[in-house]
DNA sequence: GTAACTGGTTACTAAAAGGTAACTGATTAC
DNA sequence: GTAATCAGTTACCTTTTAGTAACCAGTTAC
């Protein structure tokens, strides 16, 4: 796990932090969403993310690895390909995220007081 | 609302990043819950978070106004004192924090296996 | 009158996150 | 043999976020 900068911040905050330093970021959820739909190999997870570059997928890739979100094989044989699979555990965050999609949705509308019926649903 | 860029991201994810913007980053979440306990000024606010300096407390409070998370009173008379005080709609978050709470602690014990058991709630 | 408090702002600096592009070695298709 | 694909790494640059510290006007206590 990722050990940052939460000396000074209350114990009850750190599993919220731990949270936040795992899905947060700009391509993180990108990333594991594209797992889930069964993207599986490195350019192909890659390409299914417009804008997304080599450097940030090779790095965040790890994270989700050490994290245990994913699962990285290399499959011998010509030529050698990477595979990444998507955790039982990585799956749990589907709930967490869902809440987070219906805070966003009901802040829309107490900002805006957008009404729409847009089907927003993640499909995961 | 905080307008960052996300153009090229699923529109099903842009709630969910809406809410991670608005309770992400190292400061929001001590802010919101020292004022939720009940500190209502702003050089309260301030010395309740040890390292908090002046100028990030300032900026993060008119991004919490803005999303109506708090609002902010001048009260007239001697010395003008302002009043920092939690909308109805900042308590919705609470939900949210405890589910990113609960997956923390799931998460620490799965890469940890750590079945310590703390009392990690938060009170707010 | 001077030191300390109120609620901030401003300018400068440092660190973190993310972007760009070139390059690696190995393999395959033409 | 040349170009393209695979899975990345490396170096450098820009943007964003946060930290440091000085400073403002107004008020109060001594």
């Amino acid at each position: 796990m990722k050990k940052k900068e939460h000396k000074e911040c209350m114990s009850a905050l750190l599993p919220v932090r731990d949270t936040l330093d795992i899905i947060g970021g700009k391509w993180k959820l990108l990333i594991l969403i594209s797992i889930w739909e069964g993207n599986k190999h490195f350019r192909e997870i890659e390409r299914s993310i417009p804008k997304l570059s080599t450097k940030v997928l090779s790095k965040e890739l790890k994270d989700m690895e050490e994290n245990q979100l994913i699962i990285r094989t290399v499959l011998n044989g010509f030529p050698v390909r990477t595979q990444y699979t998507p955790t039982e555990h990585s799956k749990t965050l589907k709930k967490v995220i869902l809440e987070l999609q219906n805070w966003g949705i009901n802040h829309r509308k107490e900002i805006f007081g957008d009404t729409s019926e847009k089907d927003n649903s993640i499909r995961v």
